[in-house]
RNA sequence: GGCGCUGUACCCAAGUGGUCUAAGGGGAAGGUCUGCAAAACCUUUAUUCGUCGGUUCGAAUCCGACCGGCGCCUCCA
């Protein structure tokens, strides 16, 4: 199995420290808002990274954390008049509230920032021993000339930095990369005791702190967007490898922007839609298909036009699942039994995931293979229901488990005998009699009435079949 | 200025030396099935891969130049 790692910039043999298992650290938000589509493909090709190791059967210890202290959440905590926390709370849930909604399996731990900070004073004291960090005034700062090492993530070298800097220099600061590890506590903003006096860590030091916690010195994989190469991945590897003297990631793996009008989606250019917004519109199965028809690493366009075309690849998807479960209660044993070669299209699947995550030829193998199925139906008129299972399970086990752009379960439609469900099936043995006198404009209007209200009808040589939108 | 990504059909997008007369999705056109519709199936929709040169028996794929889009270097997935 190959990746690309950020670092090196090639393709490299997966191979993980511990197999079978695998850890994995993604960079999770800072909870001061709800987060866009745009952080959504992020969250979403981890996700389908993950699964895919797991469907490889590696065990994988899966860590998102949550960035709860930060000076956007101090800020809205202000224009709130909350606490801090309480707004960290709030957007907190709600993000996982949304990962749920996007399909995303629950991390195997939401570690957050607030809830380590003994581990990062720690790992500062660690570096201030070491004559790394400096105090100044209660504000410690890493010295990045003590590591030699800075900017092999990025590419970067201090000279060009420097040369380019744009920061407005901090005066306490020896150099003007040099980067905050703690920060002293300011009046009015929640602060720790620590032994440098009160207050709270920069923003870098709890990645560091909380994937050796929870994940090793060093960990298999850590990703997250292409805009957190530099600085935050690159500090991170500054500190953990400063303090602990070991190698503090194998595989890097950066994701590229979700663009609207080839324009980065961001909140500071306030040209982005909330996941919850889009998924108020559109089907998660669709959001995850539209991620996954791209190579995770590129930069994508974002359109509702788009979104729209990828619901219509999961509907193609979904009116096959359908069949299949209809081809499976009907428990045919003496129908035509199909040639159809699951091993070559699970081989298929496999081959082009194991090079570096390619879910767009994965996408491709599936929608083949959709094809190719309801070709044998189209051209069959019995078949046993063993060949449904087969092809179900195939289904199940690369487009549901791995990709997740479609959930058998939530085809199950409430059979119950709603009142609701009743009067339908009423309406449609009226229409089918209707039918059977050839009164087929009474019978259109049923149809086109129900559709109205959402009643989707399809008339099958086996009978009327209906789907609530 | 430095570092990185990117330019493939009407749209999205895979492919990075021969199997490419270029995958897959959406769209469009025609056909089959159907009373009609929907779904599904079949056929068609790039001899061509930003432009111009070069290397090679052979290039969308390698090299060079040029043109265009984007990002990071400051908080950001």
């Amino acid at each position: 199995m190959l990746i690309n790692n950020t670092f090196s910039k090639t393709k490299e043999e997966f191979r993980p420290i511990n197999p079978p298992n695998v850890t994995m650290y993604v960079c999770g938000p800072t909870v001061y808002d709800y987060f866009h589509i745009g952080n959504a493909r992020s969250f979403i090709m981890a996700d389908i990274i993950r699964r895919y190791l797991e469907f490889k059967g590696y065990s994988v210890n899966f860590l998102l954390n949550i960035t709860d202290i930060e000076d956007k959440i101090i800020r809205r905590s202000k224009e709130e008049n909350k606490t801090a926390q309480e707004v960290s709370e709030f957007y907190a849930k709600a993000f996982n509230n949304d990962l749920a909604s996007l399909k995303v399996k629950p991390a195997t731990r939401n570690p957050k920032a607030t809830e380590h900070i003994n581990e990062m004073i720690s790992i500062i004291a660690g570096l201030v021993e070491k004559g790394i960090a400096y105090n100044v005034d209660g504000n410690l700062f890493y010295d990045v000339t003590k590591f030699p090492d800075y900017g092999k993530l990025s590419g970067k070298n201090l000279e060009e930095l420097e040369a380019g800097a744009r920061i407005e220099v901090n005066e306490q600061k020896k150099n003007p990369l040099d980067f905050a590890l703690w920060k002293k506590a300011k009046e009015g903003e929640p602060s720790w005791d620590s032994p440098w006096g009160k207050g709270r860590p920069g923003w870098h030091i709890e990645c560091s702190a909380m994937s050796t916690k929870y994940l090793g010195n060093t960990i298999d994989i850590h990703a997250g967007g292409n805009d957190l190469i530099f600085p935050h991945h690159e500090n991170e590897i500054a500190q953990s490898e400063a303090c602990f003297n070991q190698k503090f990631v194998k595989y890097w793996m950066h994701f590229g922007f979700l663009n609207i009008q080839n324009e980065k989606m961001s909140k500071s250019l306030g040209n982005f839609f909330t996941a919850r917004e889009i998924l108020k519109k559109y089907s998660a199965e669709a959001i995850r298909l539209f991620f996954a028809q791209t190579y995770y690493g590129g930069p994508l366009n974002f359109s509702e036009e788009l979104l729209s075309a990828a619901e219509k690849g999961v509907e193609k998807i979904v009116n096959l699942a359908e069949m299949i479960d209809a081809g499976i209660k009907k428990n045919i044993e003496d129908g035509a039994q199909p040639d159809i070669d699951f091993k070559n299209y699970y081989m298929q699947f496999t081959e082009v995931m194991d090079d570096d995550f390619n879910t767009s030829k994965a996408v491709a193998v599936i929608f083949d293979f959709v094809k190719n199925v309801n070709k044998i139906v189209s051209e069959n008129e019995r078949i046993n229901s063993s060949f449904f299972s087969e092809t179900k399970k195939f289904l199940v086990d690369t487009a549901e488990n791995v990709l997740g752009i479609i959930h058998f379960d939530s085809l199950q439609k409430e059979v119950s005998a709603s009142l609701e469900n009743e009067v339908i099936e009423l309406l449609l043995s009226v229409r089918n009699i209707l039918k059977k006198e050839k009164n087929f404009p009474l019978a259109d209007q049923i149809r086109n009435d129900l559709n109205k209200l959402g009643i989707e009808l399809k008339d099958g040589k086996e009978g009327t079949t209906y789907k609530k939108k």
